[in-house]
DNA sequence: AAACAACTGCAATCGTAGTGCATTTATTTC
DNA sequence: GAAATAAATGCACTACGATTGCAGTTGTTT
């Protein structure tokens, strides 16, 4: 439990019960989860608190947002490198078409990219969609 | 017109005067455009046909839908290559944090990933976030 | 011209994101 | 330790894009 507390104190965020639990949940996820999936799994707790939680851990660098092309927002915890000064973790990102489960890929690095003159790159993010190795199998 | 005309049956689109207008206005862009865009731009047109048009287009190889980060759906015409058995453009798509237009990048084509053992590629998107070179000036 | 298929437009629904505000809980000040 | 202050929470409600149902229209086929 202890764990827990100094992961959100480390991001300078304030401890509340519902923090821990959110976050006790996410440190359980092998993959990337929504609001809604949060609010199903965590009973008894109100979609907005759990929607400003997730929020505020954004915010100070302690999970990152993936939009997998489905409309619906995921989260998942980042890597340690990122701060309330900004998220610096470039890996991609994959969306199984068949269970549809959201994975972070940390060992797949986002490549640098082109751009054509006079564009500035400040943020990238890349989505592969297809079969996961679960699904592949 | 004609070349209009051509360009559906070029990819078995029946005509229509609805889906001509579509067209005519898609050419006409050079940024990816949502269904709001084109419901405020062509007046007296019905959302939910330009949504049913756009979707045809879409499944016929002659739009892609381009996910920016936004929640809003953006379209934009495809390259030659894509046909009603699917997308073959593997460009990257920038949206630019200021003047918040979506740009496709034709040029800057999408790297190839290393993915995790037992991963199954089928598509790949590639979004970058920053100034256009408009904006930058 | 009857029959059929494709397309269109309006109404309505769905689902997620987001805001406002009053209440509760925690922290600071005296 | 009580009052004042700040932070966090929960409920109600709004906003908005995406999507469906269905009836009416238009276009094709025989
Ligand atoms: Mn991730
Ligand atoms: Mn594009
Ligand atoms: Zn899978
Ligand atoms: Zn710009």
């Amino acid at each position: 439990m202890k764990e827990l507390e100094r992961r959100l104190l480390e991001k300078q965020i304030n401890l509340t019960a519902m923090r821990l639990v959110v976050l006790d949940y996410l440190v359980k996820q092998t993959n990337a989860v929504s609001l809604t999936d949060m609010e199903l799994s965590l009973e008894k707790t109100d979609r907005v608190t759990l929607y400003r939680s997730v929020k505020t851990f954004e915010e100070h660098g302690l999970v990152h947002r993936i939009d997998d092309g489905t409309g619906v927002t995921k989260f998942a915890l980042c890597q340690p490198a990122c701060t309330i000064d900004g998220h610096h973790d470039l890996h991609v990102h994959f969306y199984c078409i068949n269970c549809q489960e959201t994975h972070c890929l940390p060992k797949a690095q986002i490549p640098e990219v082109k751009l054509p003159c006079g564009y500035e790159r400040q943020e990238t993010s890349l989505l592969v969609k297809g079969l996961c190795s679960e699904c592949k199998k």
